[in-house]
DNA sequence: TTTAGCACTCAATCAATATGAATGCTAAAA
DNA sequence: TTTTAGCATTCATATTGATTGAGTGCTAAA
């Protein structure tokens, strides 16, 4: 489908603008993209999308840079859709290495597209209550001291090391444990907390000085309910011209990073592709590409990509939705095949 | 002792640094400290030295500067040695609570000494070759995959999940692990790599498909022997004046801070403080106190405090002092109450 | 040894001016 | 009706020169 003569020039500046970090001027766009009309023409075009909105001037006489609208307009009808081949190539690899687990996958994606991208990359765990307890492992260890070791069912551990009371007997310790882990396990993590009143009763049987224990575990568990994000890319932000000379814009963008959750509430969204440019405050001049991931076992992450709003749409949300619906394939034949080789041992 | 008046010109011009972050004129000390000369004579002194390059200036008509040697020098012989009271109190807080880990404790102290002094404080891991590992766990998980769970003697917990082979035998699974536990406990973190020769035939004998697990092991044990070191306060190193408005100077600190080799490197010294002050190139206009601190088990850490060259050595230096002092005392008392309950039992 | 005094330096600030990249608008050409 | 040439206009940016003031170094007198 062919673009009108304004959609085409909107493009022409939003690409040109992502370029150069630069307000874009009529004669600039003629000289660089050889349009067969005169810079009137496109000044005729510029005002109008300027009424329309989709582009702003930095003052009277400068040329235009693209707005929120501009870009989230540019994003949604005139973006192009290639996927660099050395994404594909890179996902390639990673996907052709075998046993690997479903977190070892995810993360090495997202490093691949902070890479490729050079923005910052944003993996959100599952959602607390996606995620089930496993086991619960008391090690002793040397010094009067142990480490409890929380695993769910996504292979996520949490632990906490604590003071064990004195003279414990360890093999009451031992039994303790295996009876709260056949009582808890399969809970969502989120509902751990809220099972502590259980788990009191079988510590206050076994162990003399059950509170040390109790509150080892209270608080692993209030660690597992805050959110897990990994970050990966930061530094590459750095090098972007807007962060550069504004130490204040950096720091800004920094805090944001810094804080999961901020960072978690503007990456959740419902759709399956979330992108905000520059909405909020916090998130001035700052774009958010949120994208769902479907995990196996009904689990659910998102992967975001985050940035200037100057930032390469084409390439970043290109990247981002091959990514993820690469994962995804992968996942689901992941699965298909688990299932088929149940069936076939339950046929034995 | 008395100071001689140049070092005393010398330590009201740091001090007076420190606080403004502007150069410091003949004028402005007379004025703000009612020295009893007049402005001529302090000149005098700041050209004797700023001869001895204890001074720099930024330009020939401009105020003095302390340069690293300066620094150095005040820190050495001119410093006040006060504490906080509010790190005390603070530290009094956290020390007196019971049953937390050594792990905890030193956490909840750098955390203190960042907040106070406005600076980025790391806490390095003891040595992966002092450290030793206690107890392998692999847990199953539900879609095909376990969770490998690595504890050290002093708690630390390294996890890695891998896809298990197909129709794996569990109880083969558990046999093996309770064997190669039996085989490598007590083994330092740094020798782990090396000892995957003697795990090797133990998993062929017990698992079918073994490279895997095997090469799970693997990365877990090269994960075990890289740099652990925690950061705390980082953000307040954006609100110093002398990184806002300059976004070169906050990239290269941040790329500092994010670079755990790097950090390692300038934090390490024999000596039980370390200071550097704007040594090296990486650390231009940055100034590292770290400090080592015993812990329980013949264990070494150091916490250090990073920030630039222009900080309340004052105010860091004794907060780091008195903290990393108060904290081997409580571990000392610690370990000899320990052994005081150990030798009571025996006597039983 | 200290200080008063003075010439000198130089960053910082400000106003005046020039430059040029861009605009909007109008009237003529297509 | 659409496009374009042309022109006045706007305004950030750069340049210049003058002014200010904080600071220095040096010298001669106290």
């Amino acid at each position: 489908m062919e673009l009108t003569r304004r959609d085409q020039i909107l493009k022409y500046i939003v690409e040109h603008f992502i370029k150069t970090a630069a307000p874009v001027g009529s004669r600039t766009l003629i000289d660089n993209y050889q349009l067969p009309f005169s810079s009137a023409t496109i000044r005729n075009e510029m005002l109008a999308l300027e009424q329309a909105a989709l582009l702003e001037k930095t003052h009277t006489s400068s040329g235009r840079v693209p707005s929120s609208k501009g870009y989230q307009y540019y994003v949604d009808h005139l973006r192009n859709k290639s996927v660099d081949e050395r994404i594909k190539q890179q996902l390639q690899v990673i996907l052709s290495q075998k046993a690997q687990s479903v977190t070892d996958i995810i993360q090495k994606s997202s490093e691949i597209l902070a890479n490729m991208t050079k923005l910052a990359s944003v993996v959100l765990g599952p959602n607390a209550n996606q995620e089930k307890l496993m086991s619960i492992q008391v090690t002793p260890l040397e010094n009067n001291s142990a480490t409890a070791v929380f695993i769910t069912d996504s292979g996520y551990v949490e632990n906490k090391t604590f003071v064990l009371p004195k003279n414990i007997d360890k093999e009451a310790l031992a039994d303790c444990m295996s009876l709260i882990n056949r009582r808890i396990k399969g809970t969502p993590v989120s509902e751990l907390s809220s099972k502590m009143d259980a788990i009191k009763p079988i510590l206050e049987d076994y162990i003399t000085e059950h509170d040390v224990v109790y509150q080892a575990f209270t608080q692993a568990f209030i660690n597992f309910a805050s959110e897990r994000l990994k970050l990966y890319g930061k530094d590459s932000l750095f090098n972007q011209p807007e962060f550069a000379h504004d130490g204040d814009k950096l720091r800004k963008i920094l805090t944001l990073l810094e804080s999961p959750k901020l960072l978690k509430g503007f990456t959740q969204g419902k759709e399956s592709m979330a992108i905000k440019i520059g909405e909020s405050e916090q998130t001035e001049d700052l774009s958010i590409l949120s994208s769902k991931l479907k995990m196996p076992g009904d689990k659910e992450s998102r992967i975001a990509l985050v940035g200037p709003t100057r930032m390469d749409y084409d390439r970043a949300l290109s990247a981002l939705e091959y990514v993820t619906q690469m994962l995804e394939q992968y996942f689901e034949k992941l699965t298909d095949k688990d299932k088929k080789e149940l069936t076939q041992h339950e046929k034995k």
